[in-house]
DNA sequence: TTCTAATAGTTAGAAAGGCTAATTAATTAT
DNA sequence: ATAATTAATTAGCCTTTCTAACTATTAGAA
């Protein structure tokens, strides 16, 4: 049980909240659209993986079908992305985004990405290289959430 | 605008909710009590600042007023603050946490902190560091939420 | 000093987002 | 052909958040 990695712990656990709640603000303030931070990150998976499935989404969002079908609902209803159905296999559906969808995901992106970046630029190279580097190494540890 | 800078708020806010997501995971799979983050958050605040008010406990959790009573009346629900008035200026409240609340944080700290330190254990020192640098950095730059 | 402003929190009521359990529809396997 | 499995939806509930309206207390101005 190293200290360095119960120090690691210990700060992800106390910094991550804020940053979210931070990008949660700047998503906010860069609405024309009403677009929660699980509604984003739909969008951006099927903008990844065009046609990908409900449950495929789900598994990405962390969330239960149900969720999920209800998020695509709300979407669906603002026309960002369009719910079909995979004629291999009908019980599939495939999701895909609107071109109005793509604009509003991409200019809340760069709005939220430039705020952010506005905070940051205070910060040496090499500060930012850590994070960079950091993040890169969380991504890959949480992406698959637990399995 | 550097490429530098971009890519870590890019990376930033993909990475921060896939993190948020873990975290909450842990949290609820420490359970014996049923505490949300933001409760969490609102008792380590508490915890940290004795006496403290509600209104600055509602900014450092990014909440309004109305939200943040809501929240701490579960917590004196379950008996886990104590909600009091300050004699000096009678609106104000002071909040204080009671010894089993501290001690249901201090083993639902222990027991996430355990199983993200899990998660990261094949990690190198070099890279621990790396992680651990970036958080101190970010958390002093979204410390202050948007001030 | 007394009335008005401002401040700190609470209450009420609505909307959103999450869950589990039950349901429907389509496919696969026996 | 029927049973079991899979994909998604619906129903119903609970929690968390918000805004707007309200109460209580303090501070300030006439």
């Amino acid at each position: 049980m190293s200290k360095l990695l119960d120090a690691c712990s210990q700060t992800l656990m106390e910094t991550a909240p804020q940053i979210m709640q931070a990008i949660r603000v700047e998503m906010r303030r860069g609405r024309g659209s009403d677009i929660s931070i699980p509604q984003f990150r739909a969008m951006r998976f099927i903008q990844r993986y065009p046609d990908s499935s409900l449950s495929s989404l789900a598994e990405h969002l962390g969330l239960t079908l149900p969720s999920v079908s209800k998020l695509v609902d709300g979407l669906v209803n603002q026309k960002l992305i369009l719910r079909g159905i995979l004629p291999e296999d009908r019980r599939k559906i495939t999701l895909s985004v609107t071109t109005t969808g793509s604009a509003i995901v991409n200019s809340a992106r760069t709005i939220a990405r430039s705020t952010l970046a506005e905070k940051m630029k205070n910060l040496s190279d090499s500060d930012l290289r850590s994070i960079l580097q950091a993040m890169q190494l969380l991504h890959l540890i949480f992406n698959d959430q637990g399995k």
